[in-house]
DNA sequence: CCTACCGATCGGTAGG
DNA sequence: CCTACCGATCGGTAGG
């Protein structure tokens, strides 16, 4: 892994990647070039052949990890049509999205959201809102029947925002799986009926 | 507000409430010791007179926020019995300290927890605990009767994370009060009965 | 893609 | 509590 090895695409794949290892376990603004340039063997000021920037960096994780998350969610959409089956299934791949096998973009794009450039926010804006939405439509057709005429926005955002908090203190110490996340809230919702 | 005006108690406090204030906005680790001294009129080396470093600044922000926050916690939970109620008040009680009037100090405890070094975190553990047992309790005769034996810690933490990531989303704009956050979980909450 | 380097910033210190 | 300063770090650039 030493020097110029691989294609110009598979090094930059390599370095995001790495890039958001890094930035999961110490955050975007303690991670540096230097970090991101050694965990590939790089000199320190290669990077910047392939990224203009180290926000440059994050907003290429960003949008790979919305574009990731959008295509699974709709494919769980089209999968599962009844409400409470569509709902367990969302749960199940957002608890994946941020503790599953590859959930370092993912993760990364939702706890360093903040850290990205205003442009780049109102760019990819428009991934956020169709996953949302997707969470939004499984949402709407379960809150009626209990919760009456309330915000289905604030509902998801609350829904989702109980999972993303998981990211500042879920340990993955084997001794639970991060599935319990999801089945714990699959719990909260049956119970209701 | 200029120079050494004021006990030195008194520009501790100020200091910290400026302190509070710009880690709110910017993050601990973009908040300068400059911004902070400067905030309160004081030159860039001064506010080493008043802590040993920058994270004694968090730690005592912290240590203020937790005490403030189990502190009217146990007062929320002497005051209601009735569960439905206790729990609503603690709700209310949360957003409060997110997004009220003087939401700073708690504010900052929760969103920079992870940049505090691992000794404070360890000596604030017992408050946090604490904190978090009277939401469990609160809890805990809620939940049998619909998610049955399941685990209320981990209940407790979904809820106030989802509470928490608020933090990351939500506006004050003025167009719509925070305590719809709280009315929002009260109204899925009632639904279940 | 490397090496050497620049300019800026930052936490913290010293000496008064 | 101020001024002046140190040492380290960091994002980014140049020239090859």
């Amino acid at each position: 892994m030493r020097g110029s090895a691989g294609t110009a695409r598979s090094r930059r794949a390599a370095m995001l990647a790495a890039a958001a290892r890094l930035m999961r376990e110490k955050g975007f603004a303690k991670t540096t070039i230097r970090d991101i340039a050694r965990a590939v063997g790089m000199g320190s000021g290669s990077p910047f052949c392939h990224f203009r920037s180290k926000e440059a960096i994050l907003a290429a994780i960003a949008e790979t990890g919305l574009k990731r998350a959008v295509e699974r969610a709709e494919r769980v959409a089209a999968r599962y049509a009844a409400p409470q089956r569509r709902l367990l299934a969302l749960l199940r791949l957002h608890v994946d999205l941020l503790h599953g096998a590859r959930s370092d973009f993912s993760a990364v794009t939702l706890h360093e959201w903040h850290a990205l450039p205003a442009a780049e926010k109102e760019r990819l804006r428009v991934l956020r809102r169709r996953y949302e939405a997707i969470w939004g439509e499984a949402l709407a057709s379960l809150l009626p029947a209990r919760a009456a005429h309330h915000d289905v926005a604030l509902c998801v955002r609350l829904l989702l925002g109980s999972l993303n908090w998981s990211l500042r203190w879920w340990r993955a110490d084997g001794k639970r799986p991060a599935r319990d996340l999801a089945r714990t809230w699959t719990n909260i919702f049956a119970a209701q009926r």
